[in-house]
DNA sequence: GCAGGGCAAGATAGCGCTGTCTTTGGCCGA
DNA sequence: TCGGCCAAAGACAGCGCTATCTTGCCCTGC
């Protein structure tokens, strides 16, 4: 009996394809999905309808009725780090062509924002998440074993046995630039760090276990800033550990941003690099290579990462028998002229 | 009769919320959406049901039943380029605790690439589209105003009268630039770009149209290279031109990293900057003003335009007349010793 | 020649929510 | 005291699609 106020909302719809085309929705459907128990010739006429109506699926109603959307949630800690722009990026290029929506959950390193994030994405029904490392809390892990939804968690390896990930080992990569140092004849070992989330922590650890098996481990030349990582402060804590460790003669920092800003301060102060103070920075961002001097930095694969959690995730839901789950794409030690 | 293999996903559902709390689903989906025909108390005891079960409602059912989605659409030209991730990220803080999803669709510079993203993405039923300028195909501008979903443009002022945006002259801005390196007393003034995207162009014209006024303008100073801009560019650009031209005396970049790139090139090959060449950037990044020497710049209000884009979009939503159609956010030059 | 099996296509029945109309009940003025 | 009115709560139906079951057909094998 309602008449009045239709709460159509006037795109066509599967059933007018149907119609057109001649055949019932259902078979609309399939065809459109590509359900293969759908004879050819009429895959096509359904296709030719679709196009002539300018038809796209109501992706509400396909959610609804599958219980599935077709989405997938991406948990990141930032968005202003270069890193995960373009782990993001490369995650859309994978999934924006199978037709997926990628949903993108921010939660500025606080585990209890992911919490929450988790808990608003999951009523979306994605087919799929992908989580930053594994740190989370106890609820934000039971929501997601319980949702059943597949996860890949991007950045780091190891976690539970059964989980996917797909990175590189944090805590290798700081062995790496310590081990390289040394070999560079350096003794006095800064480390420079801010935003100490658990991949910054692994790192250190990493850089820290090198530097005490070669009996040159010295915490106070250790420079941990908690506020997010930039040029600015880099330089700010350039300055302050060679203030107060003028003997100073080699630093790993965490991320590029600090070794840039500590390059520009050196160059500004008149230190030389990488004569009086080597330097090695951190994912090698697209600057560090044209600096003077270019920046020595550990080349992490970020857009790799992205991209291979992309496929995984799919192949996962294709129903492939997975057998890595954890994808060690490693990094590389890339030497220029601060080091 | 269907028995086996239940369809439903196992969240709780609003009727089970309506059972807990002893109300009618309706009225339990009115106390929760925050209609104010409910009574206080019965708010209240929906609200702890809501919480006790862990209820959060499924989008998909509420944006079939009501013809409408909890989320707005974003598309953007890049995400490589830090620009639109400043602006993205003001975007998000400002939706997300509004409980809006933000869709982004990269559409990669290319017009065809948008139309389809538009198509798509309309199927979504939107609240709303925050788009990037005004340059798009007649498809395009006619699926937006068939769906009657809408629209903010950003970056860029103007438009169809009826069009809501906000942004800065791109042309003004070039303008400021050209007339910064006149005032210095530059008279060889050279204009290096990539990325010809339409605000390019527009910097471009406000450039030339200054020197021409000037009697400066020669066509020769311009290095215009389509591919997409970096540092290296930029310090491939500027050589270029130094060697084909050494009496250039003020170089305006259309974009800071290619400013960044020119400026270590310099440094590189001993090129006084400013002394023998004045350089103003565009964008004000962040490395902008660490470089040695700092990097004179045009500072946009990257951010702003997100922040207030999106606030222009929920006032509209929320029904408040809108009376600025057009926000002009203005630019800054920001004088470094760059130039 | 006919039973049985397999497969393509259709009928049916929701998915979980909200727009719309209807009902209920309390309050006011006459 | 009573009719009328308004606000609050509920009944009903359906948004557009797909999972599931059913039907009908053709082919195979004895």
């Amino acid at each position: 009996m309602s008449r009045i106020g239709s709460r159509t909302t006037g795109r066509p719809t599967l059933a007018e394809v149907a119609r057109l085309s001649g055949v019932s929705p259902i078979t609309a459907s399939r065809a459109l999905r590509g359900v293969c128990t759908v004879a050819p010739e009429l895959v096509q006429k359904v296709k030719d309808a679709a196009t002539a109506l300018g038809y796209v699926a109501n992706p509400a109603a396909r959610a609804l009725a599958s219980a599935q959307s077709q989405s997938v949630v991406v948990l990141i800690p930032s968005l202003s780090n270069q890193l995960f722009i373009d782990t993001l990026e490369a995650i859309h290029d994978v999934m924006r062509p199978r037709g997926l929506e990628v949903l993108i959950g921010n939660f500025h390193y606080d585990v209890a924002e992911e919490e929450n994030l988790i808990r608003n994405y999951l009523a979306y029904q994605p087919c799929g998440i992908l989580l930053t490392g594994f740190d989370r809390t106890e609820a934000a892990q039971q929501m997601l074993a319980a949702s059943g939804v597949p996860c890949v968690h991007m950045m780091e390896l190891g976690g539970p046995a059964d989980a996917m990930s797909v990175g590189f080992s944090q805590q290798q990569a700081g062995r790496a630039a310590a081990q390289h140092l040394i070999e560079r004849g350096r003794r006095r070992l800064g480390f420079v760090a801010a935003q100490l989330d658990p991949r910054v922590m692994q790192r250190a650890e990493g850089f820290r276990q090198a530097l005490a098996e070669a009996g040159l481990y010295d915490p106070a030349l250790e420079m941990l800033a908690p506020q997010p990582s930039s040029i600015g402060l880099g330089g700010e804590l350039f300055s302050q550990l060679i203030a107060g460790h003028g003997d100073v003669d080699g630093i790993f920092f965490c991320n590029d941003d600090l070794a840039q800003g500590a390059i520009l301060q050196a160059l500004r102060q008149g230190i030389d690099v990488p004569g009086q103070v080597a330097m090695v920075g951190f994912n090698d961002l697209p600057a560090s290579a044209h600096l003077v001097p270019r920046l020595t930095s550990i080349r992490t694969p970020r857009a790799a990462v992205g991209r291979q959690a992309a496929q995984a995730l799919l192949a996962r839901l294709d129903g492939k028998v997975v057998q890595t789950r954890s994808q060690d794409l490693g990094f590389e030690l890339v030497v220029r002229e601060s080091s």
